[in-house]
DNA sequence: CTGTTAGCGCCTTCAG
DNA sequence: CTGAAGGCGCTAACAG
């Protein structure tokens, strides 16, 4: 900045000016100035500014795995709303693991970003509280607000749950699979919730006819298709298999079709989430659809939203909805089998 | 920092040498810095140390879209990478607009990145090797390395189009279709390149054997989709499909279903990138394998060693795989419908 | 309208 | 091993 100034023949305080308040800089004066900028290839110093107290333009966020296709599509509606406002994006992966979450964390409030979206892999959210407290806003996404006094915003998972099950249960299916994983566990039980409600509902009882299997991480799509063989061995097998996510619903189009048994014929099979593949899979995935793209656009508008005067904390409650495809069907009539 | 030394009563600088060079201070009073920097809740100032010249810790990623799986995979590899270094990852999207890119770019900048990984959407290179004159590193992901003196990684495309041709062609089809896109421009120049080698090694001419199409943006599923009808009305429809990604070929199978059109039967289709979902489609889709994942491993690498002494700019080139799945097929015989 | 000055928080000499 | 001092680039307040 001095070079520009030394340059333009001016003091570094008018090039300042020049930058951010162009309008009280005589324009033949800023001309120039601006020329001397060019011409020596002047770039702002953002930890200065910084540093002299301008409020940052980085909001950071840290999801569960970017290279998984729903967080792809959430980071985008994040990406875009901080970018209407002239922001831009650290992005990270926690891979579902408190460290991580918490080098991350600190990395990003030692860079003193204006704010972090966050969906949480630790079970205790004090960090995140304290890191509020501290100054640095937090939003929660896809994570309920709970007692701590943060934004949160949510898709409702004890609804979608329910869909899903309460869709195969009107199909005539009374033996159904759940299929989680410790990758969604905060998401899994809430579900869960709404398949017992489902099943309460229509006078089934969870203990014979819901069977939970876990799959292990990482690999979610080949772990659904391994759990297959277990939960099919059962003399009494399901005949609907609801699965946490898509990724994992395409893993049990492919058991079963190693298996042998047909979808939607002899095994109906709900997917979650409704990513973009989902409607072309053969059959095409009857799933529950969650607003991604608005998911994080919504956590980013509470997150920019943060250093307004008035602001206070609230929860968004986002609605997700069935959408029945091609991979649900009635349930095949009780076969001869019973041993 | 001050705050923390008045209360575990030593100076700055002592503070400083518990934090940079532990082992220098003496046990006793290391314990009592460290003891009241958890109690006043200390958190280092990183735009501090950043104007004091310690160099950052943060890479930036241009990147073409965030919720495009192809670049999510990418975007995995160059962030495991670059965590391995103890570094953060800031991330964006240019949509393939120049305009975009260049604002991105002059943040990175500004905020003084270690380096930036970009996948140009811009067509002339200047505004990068001016960048990387002034001192930011910059690697080009996924773009040749040209007369341009830059690290770069990319997956040979010549090849990729090449291997997608010779497949359909010695299953005996004859007419081809090459769906492109201007998001993938550069990409589709080279492949079609490889397309043609693989045509005229066959003695086929590509001005009678080769239909092209061009995708718009944005929605690629849906603008390939609505593409088909143009080209099978032709007379003498092509029989094989090639797609410069997978989405497209996502698009491509729903459209000839909706032609009534049997794949691989009547027509055989080809994708791009062997994205996750590709194998589960249906029909399971064949594809050309990019090593994306590697692809933003070897890219963050490049631009890690940038920093390193004796570094010299040079350019790796990942090569492609054909994967064959259900989707092409054996050409159907000639049908009597030459008009 | 433009120049001067001080200081943001940290790290690194240099004395002690 | 610890303390004091200076400066990284920038901006806000004030003086000219």
């Amino acid at each position: 900045m001095r070079q520009v100034a030394e340059a333009a023949g001016v003091s570094t305080a008018t090039v300042s000016n020049v930058l951010n308040s162009p309008a009280i800089v005589a324009p033949e004066t800023r001309r120039r100035v601006e020329e001397a900028m060019t011409r020596v290839g002047f770039v702002r110093n953002g930890a200065a500014r910084q540093l002299r107290g301008i409020p940052s333009s980085v909001v950071g966020a840290v999801l569960l795995d970017l290279a998984n296709p729903f967080y792809g599509e959430v980071s985008r509606g994040v990406e875009d709303r901080v970018t209407e406002a002239g922001c831009m994006l650290m992005l990270c992966s926690n891979d579902a693991q408190a460290a991580k979450e918490a080098r991350h964390l600190q990395v990003l409030e030692e860079h003193g970003v204006r704010g972090i979206l966050v969906a949480p892999a630790a079970a205790r959210l004090d960090a995140l509280a304290s890191l509020a407290k501290r100054g640095t806003p937090v939003v929660l996404l896809d994570h309920p607000q709970e007692d701590i006094d943060l934004c949160a915003v949510t898709v409702d998972n004890v609804l979608g749950g329910r869909l899903a099950a309460q869709h195969v249960i009107e199909l005539g299916h009374r033996r159904l699979a759940f299929l989680h994983s410790s990758l969604g566990a905060r998401q899994s039980v809430q579900r869960r919730e709404g398949i017992h409600q489902a099943l309460h509902g229509a006078g089934l009882d969870p203990a014979t006819a819901l069977v939970e299997v876990d799959i292990p991480p990482p690999d979610v799509a080949g772990g659904a298709d391994a759990a297959l063989d277990a939960v099919f061995a059962d003399p009494r097998p399901p005949t609907a298999v609801l699965c946490f996510n898509d990724i994992a619903a395409l893993g049990v189009l492919r058991g079963l079709r190693r298996l042998g048994l047909a979808v939607p014929g002899e095994v109906s099979v709900v997917g979650y989430d409704d990513v973009q593949f989902a409607a072309e899979l053969a059959p095409a995935l009857t799933t529950i659809r969650q607003p991604k793209y608005e998911l994080g656009r919504a956590a980013a508008d509470l997150l920019l939203d943060e250093t307004r005067p008035g602001h206070r904390h609230h929860e968004v409650l986002l609605r997700p909805v069935l959408v029945v495809r091609g991979s649900t069907a009635a349930a095949p009539p009780p076969s001869g089998s019973a041993s």
